[in-house]
This record gives structure tokens, C-alpha cells and sequence, in this order.
DNA sequence: AGTCCGATATGCT
DNA sequence: GCATATCGGACTC
């Protein structure tokens, strides 16, 4: 039990290519993302979890998205690169939130990571959450997942690819062998958390999480 | 279940 | 300079 830092992880099983990011729509995405597990390698420590929960965010239509209408500012810059690489910023002053950019190049799409059931790793996940055993808030929230996988402000722009060089921190999503095959039925879609300020589009369905997942973010 | 509030990068005036 | 934010933990009722 010294060692359970790669627990259940041996090599990734199918990590997802970049075309996954980048050929389908946004909402398909943050749709397709679940079940699938998303892992980093930060310091060295591999540590991981089936994404349970996610939203989309539309830049190019979409009041939520913080490049709503095309916006660019240093901060948004990161949604125009080509899809697959990591949106991570600071929120509420405290909070590191985690989106991944889809779609193509110039596109200004997101998906933001709300809620993970840790699976790997999880040794390290306990100790980043100063948990002493798996709880549902463990990586059940936005903020929770960035601190249980170690993901600060400063991996904005990394690429979500697994590599495989031990030197570098790394953050990819694949599918396991236990990713079930999601049917639209255990997808549950509703309005998006804490973007009152988005107007109409407050009421998107953009929210979407496997349904009675224990795992989802404590809804408010 | 409801309320409060942290701690700061970011973008706007 | 100033208002605000893709939240979460602590505290009160």
C-alpha cells in the first residue's frame, strides 16, 4: 500500500486523439467527455478520474463564455488556438477552474471539467484534498477537480495529449476499458452553475452529467 | 437548507 | 481605480 500512485494505471488505454476535440461541436464534446477519464501527471504523480459532469461553453454565441461574441483579451486568447489544449484560470479569487478549448482553430469553444470520480492515484488525490478517504466532494466541483489532479493557473495552454515524457507535466482524457458506452438516457442535460450574469443563455442546457452519479458536483 | 464571505486575476472605466 | 467572477467551506438556523 506504499505506493499507490499509479494505481489502476498502468499506460493509458485509449487516449483521446486531438480530431476528438476538434471535428464535433462543443456540446457533443462536453457530452462524449463523460465517462471517459481524465488524467494528469503533475510532479511526476500520475493521478486520474471518470469525468462525471461537464458544461459547454459556446464562445461565439454564448453569454456564459468568457470570449463571448469573439472576444479577445489576454485571458481569452488560449480559446482561438486549435482544439485540445487546457483553459485554466483563477475564479473567485481562490478557485482554479479546468476547461479544455474544442474545436478548430480560430473557434473560440470550451468545456469546463465540473465533477470527476477520482479512480487513480488516489494516494495523492487524498493528500491534495487533505482527505483522509474518498468522499463525494473529493473532486465533486469544479475547483475540488483542478486541486485533486494537482492542476494549477499556469498549465493554461497545455496541451491535453498524452505523451508519455516523464519529465513534464502532462494532463490527457482516454477511454478505459470500463468507459461504458453512453446512452442519451444516462445523460442528464440542464442550465449551467453560477452564470446568472449570462442572461437567456443562463437557461442553455449545457450542463451535462451521468445520471445518479453519487459523483456530481453538490448542486446549489 | 440558507447565509456568509474569502482572496485576487482580470477586464472595464 | 473598481467591480466582478464557470466556487467551496464554514457557520447558523
Amino acid at each position: 500500500m506504499s505506493d499507490l500512485n499509479t494505481e489502476n494505471w498502468t499506460e493509458p488505454d485509449k487516449p483521446l486523439p486531438a480530431s476528438f476535440y476538434i471535428n464535433a461541436d462543443v456540446t457533443e464534446v462536453a457530452r462524449q467527455l463523460l465517462g471517459c477519464r481524465l488524467m494528469t501527471c503533475i510532479n511526476g504523480r500520475i493521478t486520474g478520474g471518470i469525468i462525471v459532469e461537464t458544461e459547454a461553453y459556446d464562445g461565439l454565441r454564448d453569454r456564459a463564455s468568457h470570449a463571448f461574441g469573439g472576444k479577445r483579451t489576454p485571458r481569452t486568447e488560449i480559446f482561438y488556438a486549435t482544439g485540445g489544449v487546457a483553459y485554466t484560470y483563477l475564479c473567485y479569487g481562490i478557485h482554479t477552474l479546468f476547461n479544455i478549448i474544442t474545436g478548430p482553430r480560430d473557434i473560440p469553444h470550451a468545456v469546463l471539467i465540473r465533477a470527476i470520480k477520482p479512480c487513480t492515484g488516489l494516494e495523492t488525490v487524498l493528500v491534495r484534498r487533505n482527505h483522509t478517504r474518498l468522499q463525494r466532494n473529493t473532486a465533486g466541483g469544479p475547483g475540488l477537480v483542478s486541486q485533486a489532479l494537482g492542476i494549477t493557473r499556469f498549465h493554461n495552454g497545455c496541451p491535453v495529449r498524452f505523451t508519455g515524457s516523464p519529465d513534464q507535466d502532462e494532463i490527457w482524457v482516454e477511454k478505459t476499458a470500463d468507459t461504458l458506452p453512453l446512452h442519451s438516457d444516462d445523460i442528464v442535460a440542464s442550465p449551467r452553475i453560477g452564470i446568472d450574469y449570462a442572461g437567456d443563455d443562463a437557461q442553455l442546457p449545457w450542463r451535462y452529467r451521468i445520471r445518479n452519479s453519487p459523483w456530481n458536483s453538490t448542486v446549489r
